[in-house]
DNA sequence: TTGTATGCGTTATCAA
DNA sequence: TTGATAACGCATACAA
């Protein structure tokens, strides 16, 4: 492992105070054009890399951020960490990915540690936690960007990126309203997850105005993996043989679904119908095609990953941004 | 935000010094344990957590590694970053991300990046700079594990995992030669993977065994993805319309593969057999379903973090890791 | 068991 | 345009 030049170790020898250095480094004024362009070959020569733990020390800022997801083998959060990777770089800023494995207290563990590494921002991808210790941990950084979470008030330093999942679950029902089909079961995810909850909602509103009783034991929650997805169908296949829709959390809950059925003799989309939602890229590659809800999850990096630095460089703007995701109708429904 | 308590706040508050404070935090000796509740309950009580700068100014540990990997939208990566992140989590460490969108360039960057926020290791995942250049960077680092990529030389702070994929291409091709097909196609992925280099060793060498020509029009490059996939495909078709079977660099490339092929109005596997590599969740879910050779990614990622953090805590060994992949037999071939 | 002095490498502030 | 000095918050080494 290399040694690291210092500030110090230029100024000696170019016999030249470290001040001189510094700015001659940071392209500050108050340097002679002959001197820096000397100081800077010789620093280049050197290897010379200034001390990440020195500079964050005096100016508090550390040139990274946290990405908190639930859990990156998830396409959907690992094209969100693309989305914020890509635009992070553009920018200089180094990326923290934690991941909660969909367990509260390993979240808050993970601010802590964020926290520690002094951090500029957040992005919060899916928080499990509670609200009121949500807003307690957005509080104790400089600016946050929180992804499909609903807060219950307006935070200074946050800004809130929603996906419209009450209106997804509306779309899907309408769907499946359409081919008169009224047994429609919900796979609503995590307890604790915000889109499931926003989603079981749309669910309800859309059966209430179809005139459609709501039916308790016609929800199910299941972690969000292609596993949870064939145990909730199958206890809600169990408990109520007459389902001929399920609405699903999302994709790979929905594929998982799918395979339940089809392991219990039943056609997609004949028999049931099903729709997920996401998007990821497996939905056009499985048999049924699944008809799904599109979201972009790349570019709902990007634009959080945007929005982080924008507040970051120039100050708070609590602006919302509400994506709307699109049916895109293949075979699945 | 916060304002941070400091060691000299807590000091003061208690009326004792700023070492007695430290060593009561850091659960060093010399503090009476009356004492060291005291200290640890108004610290806890002031919401203190030490500041990572300043204590990385001293003792030069970050308690941070770096992970690099062409993509962490593609599942095999994301799977592994997975594994690193639970096991870095276990023991405090947290994980900087860098993606390096298979270009040298930006990889190159993110070592300075990672180099300058003193990453106590790094887990390169499939590298795409030269191999000279790859040595003159681990060597930066004070530990490295390197996945999928050869060292032309041992490094002495380096550990090499590889997935044995020369002998996972014969393992392919003596299927199809088992179902005595003999136009035999390769997409080889980016030219720079040591991965898409070694099958093809493979391939040559099992072509070689079975009296069979080498043809360059047979091997295809292409970027590791579905789309890759689909495009490479269609070269190969176009220029050797004869092939009946496929040998892809990934799962991705497999799939794309797949879809040209169905696009062609080639049967698969009847007209041409497809089998990919790494064994992603998505393999079972498409139709056909995908024959490939398994690898558990996670689990790579788990012994990256292991062996890397053995490293670090205890010193140097210079174990090395082969990874053999397992046939999986679905429908594809 | 407790405390004091010193330094890690950088930047801010003020002086020359 | 340059330089000297202090500070950032902590831990190491040594002293009491």
């Amino acid at each position: 492992m290399n040694k690291r030049s210092t500030l110090s170790d230029i100024a000696k020898r170019l016999g030249v105070s470290m001040m001189t250095v510094s700015r001659a480094i940071n392209n500050k004024p108050g340097v002679s054009e002959e001197l820096r362009r000397q100081i800077q070959d010789v620093a280049a020569e050197m290897g010379f890399q200034p001390s990440h733990a020195a500079r964050m020390l005096v100016t508090r800022l550390s040139g990274t951020i946290g990405l908190v997801v639930p859990d990156i083998s998830n396409p959907f959060f690992a094209q969100i960490a693309r989305g914020v990777e890509d635009v992070g770089y553009e920018s200089g800023y180094c990326l923290f990915l934690v991941n909660t494995a969909e367990n509260p207290d390993r979240e808050a563990v993970a601010y802590d540690s964020l926290w520690k590494k002094e951090v500029e921002g957040v992005i919060i991808c899916s928080s499990r936690i509670r609200s009121d210790e949500l807003k307690k941990q957005i509080l104790r950084f400089p600016y946050a960007v929180v992804v499909n979470r609903d807060l219950d008030e307006p935070l200074p330093n946050a800004v809130a990126i929603n996906v419209n999942d009450t209106r997804g679950a509306q779309i899907a029902l309408r769907i499946f309203l359409e081919q008169n089909r009224t047994q429609i079961a919900f796979i609503a995810g995590p307890a604790n997850s915000i889109s499931g909850q926003r989603r079981l909602q749309g669910y309800r509103a859309s059966l209430k105005e179809a005139g459609l009783p709501y039916d308790n034991l016609m929800v199910e929650n299941c972690p969000p993996t292609i596993e949870g997805g064939q145990v909730a169908a199958a206890t809600l296949l169990e408990r109520r043989p007459a389902i001929n829709a399920i609405f699903a959390f999302n994709d790979l809950t929905a594929v998982g679904a799918i395979l339940t059925c089809q392991g219990a003799g039943k056609a997609v989309p004949g028999d049931v119908a099903v729709i997920g939602a996401d998007d990821i890229y497996l939905t056009s590659l499985v048999h049924p095609q699944l008809t799904t809800l599109h979201v972009n999850s790349e570019h709902i990096g990007r634009i959080a990953m945007r929005t982080l630095l924008d507040n970051i460089q120039v100050g708070a703007s609590s602006a919302t941004f509400n994506i709307e995701p699109e049916l895109i109708r293949r075979e699945s429904a």
